[in-house]
DNA sequence: TTGAAAGCGCTAACAG
DNA sequence: CTGTTAGCGCTTTCAA
């Protein structure tokens, strides 16, 4: 019950297994009509299905892709596996996920146990670390992987030779900073994340360069690291000497959850957004509209950037793109 | 390279397959000392990994759990799969997702293929419908599935003979209809998301029993459905006559996400909020300390209940007890 | 305890 | 186009 196999198929429609296989399981035609109609009739009253597990020993790789990703409880992650869910299922593969906490170190360990569920193409969310010490050892994992027929891509910044799908963190930093410029904010703080990593450095330094380029170049103290979550952004703006605050007219954080955090603490110390200190973040995630006031910030194709990364893995010729970023400009930030 | 099989450990160890087997992917004890270390040894040295199809096969279940759900993006949901994949993993089981977009019948054509799979456990997370006509054909779905060995658990009542994780929606929503009658508030209208699911239902009736109970109760016409998201409370509000919110002092959302698109909505109305009037929801997702002002509502443990299902399932001796939540009162319902 | 050998369900040459 | 027949890598009786 339950469990009808290909034998029972074939047996059913009184074909050979490799007959049903083709017209259940295989590639395109190939299969008389008459012998098709007769396998497929046969399956549907045994109510067969394929045992994927067995077909992926038979074939040596699964129909699977794997997402590994640092937190899906944080929307910019979750936006991601969205539109990796749905490319994999729209390539008939299914989604698995893994999460890394946020742990390098257990992210290779991830993908060295991961390796052994044979799926087609792992997805490694998150940034990179600058210069990882475990970029080594994740890159030997990778090897190991492809060396059974994988596809690595990597989403968000490639340390190895494997294949990403980059965003304009740069571009969308100069952007913002101009756009925030032609607003009138003169005094910027940077609420930068955490140090190390590919994407906010990127961010970090996108922005200095576009309010620099203005006139108006951010200065060393005013780019501080934090956490990169809700709390981080909270927790440093809390930190702040009063004095600091003072000189400053925006706040820019690398991402809406900072930003978000950030604004909160804000006007816990009794400031008022945006008449005492604007704010802007990065992602635009779906919270960034329902802050009060509603969040500038910059739009990156999150789902967009999911499904890339498993067609660039699936069909490895395209070459991989960067996406780009649009300010969106809100409330957060009014002319000033 | 990267292809070590269990015949080449064996080999390389000297030993027999079987005793590799067990040493390596076996139960405990039953393989001389000697011969472990042998073993371990080579698997070390050959970098050797289980292939878990191949385990899959030979065994007829997979190491996985399956979770399916309606949307990832929803917090709701994301802290389930978050409790759900760390106990998998502390089962040393891998967690796989598929999203069911809110379809009941993709729900059901979901398991049936997730079925391939040979998932240790199904973890149907999501409200179920009180009648709903696909409810047998899921019945069906999972005694083929259950035929083969697997476990299904749901995440929110079980319309079918499997065990389920509960919350005590009634109980929460009486409590919470209670505590803000406390805090002064007669007036209130509630935002019941769709009709016909469990949960939402459960919800609307704990909180019209709890503010009946105290000598408020919440007329018909104040018990609006909409959408389960952000912009199902914010279109429901917006949609609102003038002289229907003029005599509401409290809008009570079924869940948070309602409650925050409800909140702009208010807002973007020229209401104040708490002031003109308060909003209160469910489910406490990290959003609702965000929102501004910080958002009551009752408090439900997400995570755990997604830890307790795969725990219901894999030792099913367990009963299932129900989680309660907590009222949680913060700045959206200040004392009237 | 250990090993030989028969599968698990499916795929993929290779003939026919 | 169809069927025969080896595997795929691992588990698990069953004897030794």
């Amino acid at each position: 019950m339950g469990t009808a196999t290909l034998a029972d198929v074939a047996r059913e429609a009184g074909v050979s297994m490799a007959t049903a296989s083709r017209v259940l399981n295989g590639g395109e035609r190939k299969v008389a009509q008459e012998y098709r109609d007769r396998v497929l009739a046969a399956a549907a009253r045994l109510d067969y299905t394929a045992n994927l597990a067995a077909q992926a020993t038979a074939r040596g790789l699964s129909t699977t892709v794997t997402l590994v990703l640092p937190d899906i409880t944080d929307p910019y992650f979750s936006m991601i596996a969205m539109g990796v869910s749905e490319a994999a299922e729209e390539a008939g593969l299914i989604t698995t996920m893994a999460l890394t906490r946020r742990d390098a170190e257990r992210e290779v360990h991830l993908v060295r146990s991961l390796r052994g569920q044979r799926p087609r193409v792992i997805v490694l969310a998150g940034s990179r670390q600058r210069s990882g010490h475990m970029n080594a050892e994740l890159e030997r994992e990778l090897e190991a992987y492809v060396g059974i027929g994988g596809r690595p891509v990597f989403l968000s910044q490639s340390t190895t030779p494997y294949p990403s799908i980059d965003f304009r963190n740069e571009q969308a930093g100069r952007e913002l900073a101009t756009a925030v410029h032609g607003l009138g904010y003169r005094r910027m703080l940077v609420l930068g994340g955490p140090t190390g990593l590919v994407t906010t450095e990127e961010r970090v330094a996108g922005l200095r360069e576009g309010a620099a380029a203005c006139g108006a170049p951010i200065p060393d103290d005013l780019v501080l690291a934090c956490d990169l979550s809700r709390d981080g952004g909270y927790a440093t703006i809390a930190a702040l000497p009063e004095e600091v605050l003072e000189h400053v007219d925006l706040v820019l954080a690398i991402s809406d959850v900072i930003a978000i955090g950030a604004m909160t603490a804000l006007r816990d110390r009794g400031l008022r957004v945006p008449e005492d200190i604007a704010i802007a973040g990065f992602d635009d995630v779906p919270a960034a509209r329902d802050a009060v006031p509603p969040l500038t910030t910059v739009r990156l194709p999150l789902v967009e950037a999911g499904r890339a990364a498993v067609h660039v893995a699936l069909q490895d010729g395209r070459p991989p793109a960067s996406l780009a970023g649009t300010v969106v400009l809100r409330e957060s930030t009014p002319q000033r």
